[in-house]
DNA sequence: TTATGCTTTCAGAAAATACTGAAAGTTCAG
DNA sequence: CTGAACTTTCAGTATTTTCTGAAAGCATAA
């Protein structure tokens, strides 16, 4: 590694439990973005000084989030090791599976605690609090899902629109009104 | 704390450090959104069993996210706690309290990473790499950045329309192209 | 000033999390 | 089969994070 990359990778193993996992999972999806040709276990764990067992679980996790994939290369028995995807695919992916984590626990808790009927006015306090944090849970979540069901070609531009958007409702508005101002 | 509290307050200690801040943190911020009247530290540390000491710590951490603020009471020394604002606010604030925290750094590190030229077809693809990593990071940033900066009301109803925005785009494109198909 | 009632700090203990390396598991060629 | 080349598992260890409680700090009343 040079220590150009060095540098980013030690950084994606600092950043690794903010993200959502650890540090050595953060430096072996660091280390495979950043690398053109798919790495087998054994230099992962080489490259990143790390036990050949740690790796294996790293794998496991970067898994189960979907951010990496195997390929095999003719004539050779080891497994390879790549990113599933553009940079773009992988920004999703991580998005998605922490919301499911994040979010998706709580939503349903949320959802038993409104079937509950409130015992006192303390009880409905909460109830109510909870009912708010539910529905704005639920409205994001929703519109997580619906974001990320654009094509992430309309998603960019939306992202390049910023805060015209705003106009861009007004716009709506005024044309579904037939032009009369609010 | 009636069964149905505990079982959030306690949910919300779970998840805590997926959230970005510790178990007790969780417990207390539960507690303190549920809880009508505003407590002192003894009382949120009594109702969570946890000690004096880590209750403070918790204060102080809580503060840095800005999600808690300090009431007095006439005639009395205690300093009571509440939540800084409504859920909305309080959502508000730890979205930006984490972008700040994960990807702020990061895009530093690319931008200085940018700079370096490449000595090597290897170091030619990482920043290639990187640089697509930091447009996307860049991009969200500064999206979300907007989105912020638009009144509540505004946002709710991007949040309601969903994947309708997309068809506000073709609109919008229709009308400045005067009219003719894509 | 001293006493009182409160808050903060922080060294050390406890708990949670991550890592290692040896052993067991799997797959396949010969 | 057998053994070689690889991968996974997991008990034990190391590291990191969180928590406690006693001591120190701070503000006020008397």
């Amino acid at each position: 590694m040079t220590p150009n990359i060095e540098r980013f990778v030690m950084h994606c193993g600092e950043m690794g439990s903010r993200w959502g996992f650890n540090r050595t999972i953060g430096q072996m999806i660091g280390l495979l973005i950043v690398n053109e040709e798919p790495l087998t276990a054994n230099e992962l764990a080489e490259t990143l000084n790390i036990s050949r067992g740690n790796v294996s679980m790293g794998i496991k996790e970067l898994q189960s989030w979907r951010l990496i994939q195997v390929r095999h290369i003719a004539g050779d028995r080891k497994d390879y090791y790549e990113p599933a995807g553009s940079i773009w695919d992988l920004a999703n992916r991580v998005f998605e599976e922490r919301r499911k984590r994040e979010m998706d626990p709580t939503l349903s808790l949320l959802r038993s605690a409104m079937l509950e009927n409130p015992a006192s006015d303390k009880e409905q306090y909460a109830q109510d609090k909870m009912l708010e944090i539910h529905d704005l849970l639920e409205s994001v979540t929703m519109w997580a899902g619906e974001l990320q069901n654009m094509s992430p070609d309309k998603l960019k531009t939306l992202m390049k629109l910023g805060s015209g958007v705003g106009k861009v409702l007004d716009m709506k508005d005024k044309l579904l009104k037939g032009g009369s101002s609010s």
